[in-house]
DNA sequence: AACGTTACCGCAACCGTTCCCGGGAAGCTT
DNA sequence: AAGCTTCCCGGGAACGGTTGCGGTAACGTT
């Protein structure tokens, strides 16, 4: 690989001094309009670019953004791209990792972002992940990090979630509304505070109606469609089998229809399924599910302003905490006559 | 932001030279084994971490690969995890930009990426890129460059590819072999070129059919499901519709099964329909949509490897061009008894 | 003639790390 | 006793860029 043209190169060749050069690349006073000319004219020649490495050294900043999601699935790349959206504007790049829902991957790429000089952190953590410290090892030397979406209450720190509570209340609430007295939860990893936050509206729309939760209705799997699939197909074989499904996403909401069209079974009026993501494809579907829309763009988005203003207000120790409302929409899946 | 510990702070406490910690925590020899313990033991306590900024200027090389893409649908997102599978393994971290099909986007993005002083590059381009001065300009400095999936004839490169015209071949042959005599095909953009070698196929299997290919048959729309849509929604008021469509994405596929159901149509019967990209939702459709299928994750994993053989070889000159061949997954859509 | 002002430019330090080189101390061989 | 290894360690330059400070002309002012 060819060397770059650095300011020194330039500096050589006009025989001026590197100081003068970085003067007038930069618009700076103190150089005569014939030498800026110049510099700016051999610039262009060498296609001169600034060493960000060099100025990261001196300035102790790099005007990168360290972004580390689970995955790439429809939701974080819509929010990545709202990320990218503002970061963008304001002159940042953002490096994304995944960790693919590894706890040894969120660990490497946090040390790798680390050590490549982020001015900060936007995250949502992988389903693995018990333990944070290697997250308050960044809040406590105030480097600024925003939690979105995945998160857990064990964090201080600014955050941008969805009311995931409300998101599981309104699903349940609905499918209460539509006749359903066994409602199965189907939800993800245990120890992910987003599926258990769904759990929880889950189970005080289920209280609000008087409706005695069942143990045997609650299933825990990971977020594939296989482990959806073989869930709800063990639980359709019960005797009591339920009557409505919420899952806490679509992807499981998938494989729960495609276990109960397997076992025979109508939808809604058999069982009734609820999602959540509203991803584009589900109204596509036969039935189109019902799912909980959450505003991934907006949530990117957010997610870099406050970042920015963490970055500003330094000193100021606040963390601030975005929630946005989830919203419901109504399909064949879930909507009897 | 508190600073991050440095190896100045290691050598101040312990009262040693730098060069002492440099080669204590890179184990090297020269360093007793008492000085060794003490600085390893400080370098945790410390949480320190080698500033790559430095090490960058230092060595010339960043251990980076600059991935640019045009979005971060389903296809470049498991693509992208096959190179970072492969780049992790290497001790590489990539960075992921996404030019959102905007030419100006793609050169900032290629601009912010030298900037950084990436090693090289891993990139498809936009859809609405026509010049390719701002690559060459990589190339002309001798930078690893690997091209995957959408590149340019006009490029000369590193390219990990799909068959595309095969793909296009193998699709209308398909649909041929199912009955149809009138084929439509519904591409992307005019200059891209996996839509073109798409294009391309197809004619091949008409010309080797003795099937006259017509004009009006043949629509470009962008990668929207509208677009799409609105496309076939026109094609199909002609006197003369078609009764088979090849689109070149699996999205465009949709947009068309919306056009087509819409009139009334049905599938395969009246119109024959296979799409692109073998998306892991095209089977839960109803019907479900024939695809041909892009082995994404490995075309990743194969962009990541040449990308390290260039890196190796970088003297030598050479451009390696890996073919890949796609597999058409024939579905209810086209596949008549 | 002496001084101040202005315009332009270079010197040198600095950021964090590596690495070559030189050097001192201790132990060993003649 | 003189010389030679061996083991540790530190000095200093280098990477590319910015910046405060100082310096030198040329010019204008008294």
């Amino acid at each position: 690989m060819d060397k770059l043209a650095t300011i020194k190169d330039i500096a050589k060749t006009l025989k001026i001094s590197t100081s003068t050069v970085s003067r007038a690349l930069r618009g700076q006073p103190d150089v005569s309009v014939e030498t800026k000319k110049a510099v700016l004219s051999l610039a262009k020649e060498l296609d001169y670019q600034p060493n960000k490495a060099a100025l990261s050294l001196l300035k102790k900043h790099t005007q990168t953004i360290g972004v580390l999601v689970p995955n790439l699935d429809y939701f974080f790349a819509t929010a990545i791209k709202g990320i990218d959206e503002v970061a963008m504007e304001a002159g940042y790049t953002v490096m994304v990792c995944q960790s693919n829902e590894s706890f040894d991957r969120e660990l490497i790429n946090t040390k790798r972002l680390l050590e490549s000089q982020v001015d900060g952190f936007i995250i949502s953590i992988s389903s693995e992940t018990k333990s944070f410290d290697h997250f308050k090892r960044l809040t406590d030397r105030h480097i600024p990090v925003v939690f979105f979406d995945r998160t857990s209450s064990d964090i201080i720190s600014s955050k941008v979630l969805l009311d995931n509570e409300d998101g599981g209340h309104q699903a349940t609430e609905h499918l209460i509304e539509q006749g359903c007295k066994r409602i199965a939860f189907l939800g993800g990893p245990k120890n992910l505070s987003i599926s258990n936050k769904r759990k929880q509206g889950y189970e005080n729309a289920l209280t609000d109606h008087r409706i005695k939760k069942e143990k045997n209705l609650i299933v825990h799997c990971n977020f594939s469609r296989e482990a959806a699939y073989f869930s709800i197909q063990k639980i359709l074989k019960n005797k009591k089998r339920p009557d409505g499904i919420f899952a806490v996403s679509d992807r499981l909401a998938i494989g729960a229809m495609l276990a109960i069209k397997e076992a025979g079974l109508s939808m809604p009026d058999d069982i009734a399924l609820v999602g959540f993501n509203n991803e584009p494809i589900v109204d596509l579907l036969n039935p189109g599910i019902s799912s909980i829309d959450q505003p991934a763009f907006k949530m990117g988005k957010l997610s870099a302003q406050t970042f920015f203003d963490l970055l500003k207000n330094q000193d100021a120790n606040i963390s601030r905490e975005i929630i946005l409302k989830p919203k419901l929409i109504v399909r064949e899946s879930s909507k009897r006559k």
